[in-house]
RNA sequence: GGCCCCUUCGACUAAUGGUUAGGUCACCACCCUUUCACGGUGGCUGAACGGGUUCGAAUCCCGUAGGGGUCACCA
């Protein structure tokens, strides 16, 4: 049975590179018919972060991506919450010393810090120094009893390999002298990520580690604790970074990185999680839309790429243009209509409908719905000056002036006669219905952009129409 | 700097020794068209470099170069 977990540490956002993780946990545990597990590892107290957890959730079931055991759902191998566990972790931590894998170590931080500037002076690669590594039991157990603070430290064996396989990148190996003396439980009684990783992920049955690669170079460090456990370890799949344009880890320096940022900006859930389950990995087809039960049918591991992969914001934006195209109007209104409000228009749900309807082929974000089309809902309050000196001159203000007439004579206001009376007009005149379209368009809406001038008259009705096209006679130059 | 990982169009990627190196985004052109889109057609651009192995290498091996990650009482 394929067990995996999610294990987050809750510092505030989440970072899409996380929602790729957690995504491909959830495909994993999904195509294996396996359990998905969601931890919270929040075992920093400093980078605590209040509302975090909330935020996580919140942004998990945003994109649907569902958890079988985590604090919120429970199972049998909780808590789920790694400071719930902390008594566990001790326990842990002490059969270590006692078997003589780790050992007390009361360096103070000064110490610390100056040994370390000392080994970068040196050029020499900064690792503890060992210094508490072959105390007596007798000392540490002394300076302990005198309550002095201190942290257990993982004793490294020497001239060791240490060797496992990566499902993603192979056999991969490390010589034990480039591995440091890691701290395993800290002088405030709580465990660091390693200690606290692999208890829970050993009690929690977990089957599968699916992380990013940034941990690569401390799994050797897991694979010491797993033995020196005598636990079987799981297996490991380092996923490629997800990388900034310039092929540095994504950071938030660089523009948008937390999932709340694209769902804040108008990004659909489904277009996001599609978009990041290509970065790193692909079904070898040659379609690039995806639903999620796809995504779950063909997903597998071993296709997942080595290489790291850019976050191109210019197919995130295509991918969810596709996915407002193939939404109904009505599923966009409840989308759309906090976003009018937004900006203070009044509008029915059927005459939203009918801007989603008019606007739906033309955005790429759920704000282009608004902002594109606010002459749908206010007049416009400045005129695109590429579009007015195309088809703004005398001679098109004499032939709108000369139309108005028709229009507010107009008895019905509707696509097929308002084309009638353009048309008709422009026959009569010998000219193309595009030099009397465009003019009334920019008059109407003040941009060169948009659905076509019908339709748009139509929905902004005949009233407002033709005071907007007054309004430009009057003021327009 | 030590250690580890990686390297196919500008970006995401396909191909598991034999293909004119394919697809998508972006870009360009044309078509459709009242604008912008949508849609359609076509185009542009790629194997980091050097050695091997092989009848044959993007694919296997070795070097080199470049990029990245990591070196906390953070995860």
């Amino acid at each position: 049975m394929v067990r995996v977990r999610f294990a987050p540490s809750p510092t505030g956002y989440v970072h899409v590179g996380s929602l790729r993780t957690a995504l491909y946990c959830y495909l994993f545990a999904r195509h294996h018919g396996g359990v998905n597990i969601l931890r919270i590892e929040d075992t920093d107290r400093t980078r605590y972060v209040e509302g975090a957890v909330e935020n996580l959730l919140r942004t998990m079931e945003w994109a649907g991506i569902t958890f079988d055991e985590g604090p919120i759902t429970g199972g049998p191998c909780g808590p789920y919450v790694q400071s719930e566990r902390t008594e566990l972790y001790r326990e842990h931590a002490d059969i270590l010393i006692a078997s003589g894998h780790a050992y007390p170590c009361f360096c103070t931080a000064e110490r610390l810090d100056s040994v370390r500037k000392a080994q970068q002076a040196a050029g020499i690669p900064p690792m503890y120094d060992r210094l508490c590594r072959n105390l007596t039991k007798e000392e540490s157990d002394r300076r302990i009893a005198s309550g002095e603070p201190h942290v257990v430290r993982l004793r490294v064996p020497i001239g060791e390999l240490v060797r496992f396989n990566d499902i993603i990148r192979g056999d991969i190996e490390f010589d034990s002298k480039t591995i440091d003396d890691q701290v395993l439980l800290k002088s405030d009684g709580f465990p660091t990520y390693h200690l606290a990783n692999i208890v829970d992920d050993h009690f929690m049955q977990i089957t599968h580690v699916l992380r990013a690669e940034e941990w690569l170079s401390s799994t050797p460090k897991h694979v010491l604790l797993y033995a020196a456990f005598g636990w079987e370890p799981p297996k490991f799949a380092h996923l490629p970074l997800i990388l900034n344009p310039d092929r540095s880890k994504l950071s938030k320096r660089q523009g948008d990185v937390a999932v709340e940022d694209f769902r804040d900006k108008g990004y659909l859930p489904d277009a996001l999680i599609n978009f990041v389950a290509l970065l790193g990995w692909n079904p070898s087809a040659t379609e690039e839309i995806f639903t999620i039960d796809e995504l779950i049918r063909d997903f597998d591991l071993a296709r997942v790429n080595k290489a790291g992969a850019i976050f191109g914001r210019e197919k995130l934006d295509w991918m969810n243009a596709e996915y407002i195209r193939k939404k109904s109007p009505k599923e966009l209104l409840p989308l759309v209509r906090p976003l009018a409000e937004d900006r203070k228009y009044v509008a029915s749900d059927e005459y939203l409908l009918t801007v989603i309807r008019a606007m739906q082929e033309r955005v790429r974000t759920l704000p282009d719905f608004v902002d594109f089309a606010s002459y749908f809902f206010v007049p416009p309050t400045e005129y695109e000056e590429k579009y007015k000196s195309k088809h703004w001159n005398p001679e098109a203000k004499e032939r709108l002036t000369e139309i108005l007439p028709r229009f507010e004579a107009a008895e019905k206001w509707d696509h097929d006669s308002l084309e009638a009376i353009v048309r008709t007009y422009a026959e009569e005149k010998g000219i193309s219905a595009g030099k009397m379209i465009h003019p009334i368009r920019l008059a109407v809406t003040g941009r060169g952009m948009g659905p076509g001038l019908f339709e748009l008259l139509a929905v902004i009705g005949k009233a407002e129409s033709i005071r907007r096209m007054k309004v430009a006679l009057e003021s327009l130059v």
